[in-house]
DNA sequence: CGACTCTTTGAGTACGCTCAAGGGGTGTGG
DNA sequence: CCACACCCCTTGAGCGTACTCAAAGAGTCG
């Protein structure tokens, strides 16, 4: 963990190729204020299980994660975590005025991420109404999943934690390749048993438990240990204990 | 609950009174600004008890609430309930661009809120940058509290979980008469046990064996069922599991 | 092949839940 | 003024889900 190997920086040459473009904090810049961002822009490359930033750290910029997953994690004093936030690409990481990291930042897989000095960010975003107005919005969208998140903490079994975590990996899979989640469904596992843990508020054990009690009930088929296939994504979804019908936000 | 009773609108008689003024969504506007918002907005009461808006119900609004202290909850199909937002003086209500409201809004206290008609207020928005900057604010302050609350939901003990909230009620007391919380403090809960259970993904019997672990054990005492005194503001926060020395979010 | 990481499974335990009964305060009606 | 109903809260007993501690299997890399 945290092995300082430079891995190729593989971001793109410029905004207009970039993958994140319609998604990201800069959605809504027109080619002049692009112009502006790429000056003060720049990219960086974590391996996965590398920490891009620790709690409490300075953080002298600001970035949205180009590809791969970042995780947001709390740790108390006698080492119990509890991750607060799953970075998928577009996702913004860091907050304008502020000086450091409150949480840690963790790279779960591979991650490439677009930088911005916080500075002229900041500044930039004061005569540039088009990124705070997507920052907030984006910012709205992931308080709504954050409260969603609470519900499943607060209320959900383990069986139902597991359940709403697949259905979410599936749904973003889904979405990935532009198609609606319904029917069979593969995709994989980008989180190990321990960060699944720390993401649903249980411990590794239950999780494997859990995840081998799904398999037995063939709501879900497992090859090697990350490749997950879904037969019937309603089924799943029955596992969830969430409204059948009702929209998921993340 | 939900008696349509009108009360006496209590509501400043304009922005220049209003007690919230300084830290609601209108924080950073001026007079110009003020005067253009007077026209647009409108005081509503609620009665302890009442539901403010319904999950999915269509709300014509935004808000801020000016004086007492409404909660945001999500309801699953089989009647579980998680608390989700714990909204007091100065916060906001609802999102702009959104038609219908994803959680239940109940008023737990008598509650006074200061209403903007949407569309207008989504109108100024766009004219109006002091808005859009002081609500990015605002909501990014809300995602760190729903953050710390993910920590409380997902890893803390029934024991942290209540002396977590009474330090969190302690504290917005003591900010409410502009002092710092230590030594000796005394506030009134203005939450039920069930409402706490909500708020802490608990039953409301485990809220009432650890209130009554915490008062034998000498950390509060209690007058009546709501009126809470706590001896000494340290040993309650050593029991919250949080760090002592770290500062916290709410 | 051995070392390492990640995962699975088992056995026993404990914390918080469920079900149940009863206490205390307040408001209403006889 | 008392009786009663109602709401909120407390406490008890037993149970079950998820945790803890422990051991071993599976996959990967050097």
């Amino acid at each position: 963990m945290n092995r300082t190997v430079s891995i190729p920086k593989t971001g793109p040459q410029s905004c207009g190729d970039c993958p994140i473009r319609h998604r990201a904090v800069c959605a809504r810049c027109d080619d002049e204020e692009l112009v502006q961002l790429e000056e003060i822009k720049f990219y960086r490359s974590y391996q996965a299980g590398q920490v891009i930033a620790w709690s409490a750290d300075r953080m002298d910029f600001v970035a949205s994660v180009v590809t791969g997953i970042a995780t947001l994690t709390q740790t108390m004093e006698d080492g119990r975590r509890q991750m607060v936030g799953l970075l998928l690409p577009s996702d913004f990481v860091g907050r304008p005025g502020r000086e450091t990291a409150p949480y840690d930042v963790t790279a779960t897989t591979d991650v490439v991420m677009c930088c911005f000095r916080k500075k002229p960010f900041e500044e930039m975003m004061l005569r540039t109404p088009h990124i705070g107005q997507r920052l907030l919005e984006m910012t709205l969208d992931e308080l709504d999943a954050a409260r969603e998140w609470m519900l499943l903490l607060g209320r959900k079994t383990a069986r139902e934690k597991i359940a709403s975590l697949l259905a979410i990996l599936a749904r973003r899979d889904a979405s990935l390749q532009l198609r609606e989640p319904e029917g069979v469904i593969s995709f994989e596992l980008p989180l190990t048993r321990e960060a699944m843990s720390e993401y649903l508020g249980l411990t590794l054990e239950t999780v494997s438990r859990q995840i081998s009690a799904l398999r037995k009930d063939g709501i879900i088929e497992i090859r090697g240990k990350r490749q997950i296939t879904v037969p019937d994504f309603d089924r799943l979804l029955e596992e969830t204990g969430d409204d059948t019908d009702g929209g998921f936000l993340v």
